[in-house]
DNA sequence: TTCTCTGTTAGAGA
DNA sequence: GTCTCTAACAGAGA
């Protein structure tokens, strides 16, 4: 399911929903979305209250009393949300915390994909995964020359480089193929070649593209909803993902889909040409 | 029925 | 190091 802008819609809706909010107790159904020990990440949880949530990249963070955070990556189709105890258990739900005052915040995940992580406070930035992340995407953090340089030692083709989360985090299989639709550069074509105008455009139109898919809620195209079982609205604005055989919005010509890096990868012919 | 596809990433092997 | 492929899993759709 998500890339940023549907964690971040995600992050929001919790934010809302259970922030300031005391774990009472925690149950493992299917314990492998656990790493570690999940008796011991059940236990640990208790009577911690829910201080913060922070988003790394597309890696959810709750902070908790006691230095303690909680890292959750929805891979694909992870889910969370809110309901009353009393309701009945859904088939996918997998991680139930019980929170004191009757709500239920529950992890649902069809294909088991997620994981979930306890890690001290103080090393949330540290656990694997979160420590390789390269910039968010944005102006602040996202400098283009140092994408420019990284993009030019690579050997792989540009859509797989968008896809290496070292690179700049938060890109995932549809934004990959709407900036690079955007920016005019066809997915082959080899990251070295690029020059810094072309590395320039792709970066500024990851940022916009990004943060406007954020404000739209993100993009719902088969199961995602955020915290409040809510759809996204950017799966409208997208361009080339998912549109095989549409007529190109610039050019006309039909959209093709190859594979690119065992990833279905959407392009223009026209007006994305290989260098 | 059977096959292919799906929003991710860690880990194995070259 | 760097790159490529696979596995983890379930369901929708052809």
């Amino acid at each position: 399911m998500p890339e940023l802008p549907e964690v971040e819609t995600v992050r929001r809706g919790l934010e809302k929903m259970v922030l300031g909010d005391t774990i009472e107790q925690v149950s493992a159904l299917y314990p492998k979305i656990i790493q570690g020990d999940p008796k011991n990440f059940c236990q640990l949880l208790k009577e911690r209250k829910i201080l913060s949530i922070d988003r790394r990249g597309k890696y959810l963070i709750f902070n908790l009393s006691g230095e303690l955070s909680l890292i959750s990556h929805l891979r694909m189709e992870g889910k969370y949300f809110v309901k009353s105890s009393s309701d009945p258990l859904e088939k996918h739900t997998h991680v139930v915390f019980s929170l004191h005052g009757g709500k239920q915040l529950r992890y649902n995940d069809v294909r088991k994909f997620g994981r979930m992580e306890l890690v001290p406070t103080s090393q949330k930035f540290e656990v694997s995964g979160i420590k390789k992340l390269g910039p968010e995407p944005t102006k602040a953090a996202f400098d283009t020359s140092v994408f420019y340089h990284k993009l030019n030692q690579k050997k792989k083709v540009v859509k797989t480089a968008l896809l290496d989360q070292t690179l700049v985090a938060g890109l995932g299989n549809i934004y990959a193929d709407e900036v690079l639709w955007l920016s005019r550069i066809h997915p082959e074509t080899p990251s070295y070649r690029l020059n810094e105008q072309e590395v320039k455009l792709l970066h500024d139109n990851i940022i916009i593209e990004l943060a406007k898919a954020i404000r739209a809620g993100g993009t719902t195209i088969r199961t995602y909803t955020d915290a409040f079982q809510h759809l996204g609205s950017f799966q409208f604005e997208l361009h080339v993902y998912g549109k095989k055989g549409m007529p190109c919005e610039r050019c006309g010509a039909s959209i093709e889909k190859i594979v690119v890096g065992q990833r279905g990868t959407h392009f223009c012919p026209v007006c994305q040409k290989v260098k």
